[in-house]
RNA sequence: GGCCCGGUGGUCAAGCGGUUAAGACACCGCCCUUUCACGGCGGUAACACGGGUUCGAGUCCCGUCCGGGUCACCA
C-alpha cells in the first residue's frame, strides 16, 4: 500500500509536517534540573479537592526545581465538557492562590510560548501528527460502526480471550486496501484513526515511576483509537502530542492513569518522541458512610469533594493548602514547626517523597490544621476573611459583623496577641456562634445556672457583683474583688481548699465565675470574662446582670 | 476474569536488614487554671496472613487474602 497516498487522502487539507512544530516549540531554555509538569483537567465539573491535590504537586515540582507548570485544558469530549467549566477550575485555583507559569488563564486568555493551551484548538497539530503517522504506516483508518464494536466485545468475553480489544485478528480494517479504504470514503463512511500497534503480549515493557519506582508492564497490543470520527484526539494521542510539544518533563497523574502508559510510551516511540517520566499519584480516598469501606472520593457521590465546599465551609484556603501537604510530604509537618511563619511555597517538597498509597481525606485533621493557621493570623486578617467570607455565604451575619469593624476585631482579638493564642476557630461559619452574645441582634439569653449552684445562690452572687465591679479595675483587681466575695457567700476562693473538703463550701471562686460569665453571656464557657466585659461596656453588662436577675 | 498498584495503631505516616517500631490528628488520664481553650506530662493502640532467604525481616523473595485501579470514538 502507498502509504503516502492513504495519508493524502485522509489528511488532504494539512500541509505542515510534524517538523513544522519542532520549529515552532523548540526544547525550553532552562537551568539544570529543572522540571516542566502540567495539570491537565478537563472541563466536565467543577474542581475538586483531588485535583487541587494533584495540581499541587505539578505547581511545587516545577517551583522547586526552578521548572515551569502549566495548565492545559483537555476539552476532547464535548459530550461531557460543561458550559463554564473552564471558568470553575480557574475560580478554584484563584481561590487557592494556585498560580501556575504557563498556560489557560481565564475563558480564551493564556499566558506562554508553548500554546494553544487548550486542546480544541490545536485540531491542526494533532492531524498533522496523525498524518506523518499514517505516512509512516503506523495508523490506519477504521470504518467500524459501534454496533459492530460492541458484538466484537461481546464475543471476546464470551469466549476465552484474555485481552479484550481491536487487535490481531478483531482488528477487522486493519488490512483494508486503498481502494476499500477510498470506497468507503467516498461512501461518505465516518472513520477513526487507529494505531497499528507493533506490540506483542509476551514483551514487556519496563519503565520507572519517579514515584513507585520500577514498573513492568505488557507490551500495549491494541490499536488504539487516534483520532475519533470527529477528527478530534482521544486522550492518549492529545497526551503524546502535547506533552511533546509543550515541552513537559514529569507528567503526574492519578494512578488510575498507569494501566495505559504501556500504550503511551508506544505512542511517544511511533511518533519519535522521548517520553516523558511518569509520576503517579496516589487517589485521594474516603470512607463511604454506608458500606464503610474505603473508597475513591467521587465528584458525584461527596460534596466535601468540590472545593466549593470548603468555601462554604470558610476553610481558611491556607488551612486546606497546608492539611493537604501533609499529605503529599509527611515530613511537612515537621518543616512547619520549624518554620512556622514561612510561606508554603519555600517548602522543599519532593516528588520522590510522597507515599504511593491512597490516603483518606481526614476532615478532622483538617480542622486541627486550621486551628492553628488561624490562630497565627492577626485579628484584623480574622476580621477580613470573615467579613469576605459572611458576605456570601451569611449576608445577615456580614451587616451585623461589619456594622462596627473595630468592636468586632476586637472581639476576635480576645487572647489573641497571648503567646500561646487561643485555638478555637476552624473555619469562618464558626464564627457567629462563637461571637453572638456580643451582638444585640444575635443575643439569645439563657440563664439556666449548672445544677451545684442553687438558685437563691446565683442571684446573690450576680446582685452582689453588680454592686462591686467596675470597668475601670484592672484585670487583677477586677478578679481579687470576685475572690473577696466568695466568702460571705459561702464559697472558697481556694480551689484546692475545696477539692480538699468540698463539704465545707458551697462551692469556689470557678463556680462563682461560672454564674457571672453565665449571666453576662449565657455561657458555661467563653474566652477571657474581663475581656468580654471591656467589650460590652457599662451599660450592657448592667442591663444584662438585671436581666438575669429577674429571669433566674 | 486478564493486567497493574497498594496493605505499619481509628486516621496521616517515619522506617530502606539489627530501633524499647518515631511523630501528628483523634481518644483517655493527670498537671496548669475563675470556665473553656491553650500549654505541659503520661496512656490506650500497628508491621494483613503463610512460607522462604538470612546469625537476624516491617524492611528482600514467593504464595494467599484484602483494598484500589484499569480493560471506550471518557479523561
Amino acid at each position: 500500500m502507498d502509504n503516502k497516498k492513504l495519508a493524502e487522502l485522509l489528511f488532504p487539507h494539512i500541509d505542515k509536517t510534524p517538523d513544522y512544530y519542532e520549529n515552532l516549540y523548540p526544547a525550553r531554555n532552562l537551568p539544570e534540573g529543572a522540571r516542566v509538569a502540567r495539570f491537565a483537567p478537563s472541563p466536565t465539573g467543577y474542581l475538586h479537592i483531588g485535583g487541587l491535590f494533584s495540581a499541587l504537586v505539578d505547581v511545587l515540582t516545577a517551583q522547586t526545581t526552578n521548572g515551569v507548570s502549566f495548565l492545559r485544558i483537555e476539552d476532547t469530549d464535548k459530550k461531557r465538557e460543561i458550559d463554564d467549566g473552564v471558568s470553575a477550575i480557574i475560580e478554584g485555583f484563584n481561590y487557592f492562590g494556585v498560580e501556575f507559569t504557563e498556560g489557560v488563564t481565564g475563558y480564551g486568555t493564556e499566558k506562554g510560548a508553548y500554546g494553544p493551551y487548550t486542546q480544541s484548538k490545536r485540531a491542526e497539530i494533532y492531524q498533522t501528527v496523525a498524518k506523518s503517522l499514517v505516512e509512516k504506516g503506523a495508523a490506519y483508518p477504521c470504518f467500524c460502526t459501534a454496533d459492530e464494536l460492541s458484538e466484537l466485545r461481546k464475543e471476546q468475553e464470551q469466549g476465552d480471550a484474555l485481552i479484550w480489544g481491536y487487535f490481531g485478528k478483531w482488528a477487522k480494517c486493519r488490512d483494508l486496501t486503498y481502494e476499500e479504504i477510498e470506497k468507503n470514503i467516498a461512501e461518505g463512511k465516518p472513520w477513526v484513526l487507529r494505531l497499528r500497534s507493533s506490540g506483542s503480549e509476551d514483551k514487556k515493557i519496563v519503565f520507572e515511576d519517579v514515584i513507585r519506582g520500577k514498573i513492568e508492564m505488557p507490551e500495549n497490543i491494541i490499536d488504539e483509537v487516534l483520532l475519533k470520527s470527529d477528527g478530534i484526539p482521544t486522550y492518549h494521542f492529545a497526551h503524546a502530542c502535547d506533552d511533546h510539544f509543550m515541552r513537559t518533563t514529569h507528567v503526574i497523574r492519578g494512578e488510575e492513569w498507569i494501566s495505559s502508559v504501556p500504550k503511551h510510551i508506544e505512542l511517544f516511540r511511533v511518533c519519535g518522541y522521548k517520553a516523558p517520566k511518569f509520576a503517579h499519584t496516589p487517589q485521594v480516598m474516603k470512607i463511604d458512610e454506608e458500606t464503610g469501606d474505603k473508597r475513591k472520593l467521587s465528584k458525584r457521590k461527596d460534596p466535601e469533594a468540590a472545593v466549593s465546599y470548603f468555601f462554604e465551609q470558610g476553610f481558611p484556603k491556607e488551612s486546606v493548602l497546608e492539611y493537604l501537604l501533609t499529605l503529599l510530604n509527611s515530613n511537612f509537618e515537621d518543616w512547619r514547626r520549624a518554620n512556622p511563619k514561612e510561606s508554603i511555597d519555600k517548602f522543599p517538597f519532593n516528588l520522590k517523597k510522597m507515599s504511593s498509597s491512597g490516603c483518606l481525606f481526614d476532615l478532622v485533621k483538617l480542622n486541627d490544621v486550621s486551628k492553628n493557621v488561624i490562630s497565627v493570623m492577626t485579628a484584623q486578617q480574622v476580621y477580613d476573611n470573615v467579613a469576605e467570607w459572611a458576605k456570601t455565604y451569611d449576608p445577615e451575619f456580614y451587616d451585623i459583623f461589619t456594622a462596627d469593624p473595630e468592636f468586632s476585631t476586637a472581639i476576635v482579638n480576645i487572647d489573641r496577641e497571648n503567646p500561646k493564642p487561643r485555638k478555637d476557630i476552624a473555619k469562618w461559619n464558626e464564627v457567629k456562634d462563637y461571637v453572638s452574645y456580643f451582638y444585640k441582634s444575635l443575643y439569645q439569653p439563657d440563664y439556666t445556672m449548672p445544677e451545684n449552684i442553687a438558685k437563691e445562690d446565683a442571684a446573690a452572687i450576680i446582685s452582689k457583683y453588680a454592686e462591686t465591679f467596675s470597668l475601670a479595675d484592672d484585670k487583677d483587681m477586677w478578679f481579687a474583688k470576685i475572690k473577696e466575695m466568695c466568702e460571705p457567700l459561702g464559697f472558697t476562693p481556694n480551689v484546692k481548699e475545696y477539692k480538699k473538703n468540698p463539704e465545707a463550701f458551697k462551692g469556689h471562686v470557678g463556680d462563682i465565675s461560672t454564674v457571672i460569665r453565665i449571666a453576662l453571656t449565657s455561657r458555661k464557657n467563653t474566652p477571657d470574662l474581663y475581656s468580654i466585659m471591656q467589650l460590652l461596656g457599662e451599660d450592657e453588662i448592667k442591663a444584662r446582670l438585671n436581666d438575669a436577675l429577674s429571669n433566674l
